[in-house]
DNA sequence: CTCCAGGTTATAC
DNA sequence: GTATAACATGGA
């Protein structure tokens, strides 16, 4: 997840994060842009530990996202190892190793809400244990290249492939199209059109925010959140 | 009760 | 290639 919200133990994070600003000297006519980041100052580029954030992307799809937390805290509690936090902190357990995952089995996954997301990140979890998977390796590959391997899971699309990319491994020229990041790309961009395909949206985002596109996203997407909370 | 949620997959034109 | 249903679960 990113943000400029809530949690404090983000705040050391965001402090660390990078300035994203730049974006603004890259698009100096875009207006919805300009105006997307004028509303969405102090937004941070999260870096989180990648297994972390693939399990909780798989964990995301079709849910809303107080309840993805509640997942994230529901595996966190039951099998996280536990960790110095701040007394105010909502979870004092880490993230459960793939390893942990796997042995809890689907059954107890399914217990903490994954729903149909159960086999998913049990596939990602034993890719990971059993090293088809290697997590660390793809920090040295090419953006297509990490992306495809993110995508042989199952349950792992372009989307959640690209919240990975750009959460966990900082490719800023990832850029994961989501329900909200579609209304506002669809809203801004294409105001005349009736209804914009994925492929049209995709290729529309590389040709136009091409290598700062993960900057551009994390603006649109808290941009139109807070349209929709007016 | 119906609709939708930081999607993906399988199936069918 | 594009459209649609199914997938669990819970909030609006």
């Amino acid at each position: 997840m990113a943000g400029t919200e809530e949690a404090p133990w983000l705040h050391q994070h965001l402090a660390a994060g990078e300035e994203l600003e730049p974006i603004l000297a890259t698009f100096p006519d875009d207006a919805p842009l300009r105006s997307a980041v004028a509303r969405c100052r102090g937004l941070r580029l999260l870096r989180q530990e990648p297994w972390e954030c693939l399990a909780s992307f798989i964990c995301s799809s079709t849910k809303q996202i107080v309840q993805i937390r509640q997942i994230v805290a529901l595996l966190s509690e039951r099998w996280g190892h536990s960790v110095a936090a701040p007394p105010e902190a909502v979870v004092n357990r880490a993230f459960p190793t793939a390893a942990t995952l796997v042995s809890a089995g689907e059954g107890a996954l399914r217990d903490c809400k994954l729903g149909f997301r159960a086999p998913y990140v049990l596939d990602a979890a034993r890719r990971v244990v059993e090293g088809r998977l290697d997590l660390e390796a793809l920090a040295h590959r090419d953006t297509p290249a990490a992306r495809e391997a993110l995508m042989e899971i199952h349950g792992v699309g372009r989307k959640i492939a690209d919240c990975v990319l750009l959460f966990a491994y900082g490719r800023q020229d990832a850029f994961p199209i989501d329900v909200w990041v579609r209304r506002a790309l669809s809203q801004l961009y294409f105001p005349r059109a009736r209804r914009v395909s994925a492929a049209q949206l995709e290729s529309f985002s590389e040709s136009y925010f091409g290598p700062y596109s993960g900057y551009a996203q994390q603006y649109l997407f808290h941009y139109i959140r807070l349209e929709a909370g007016r």
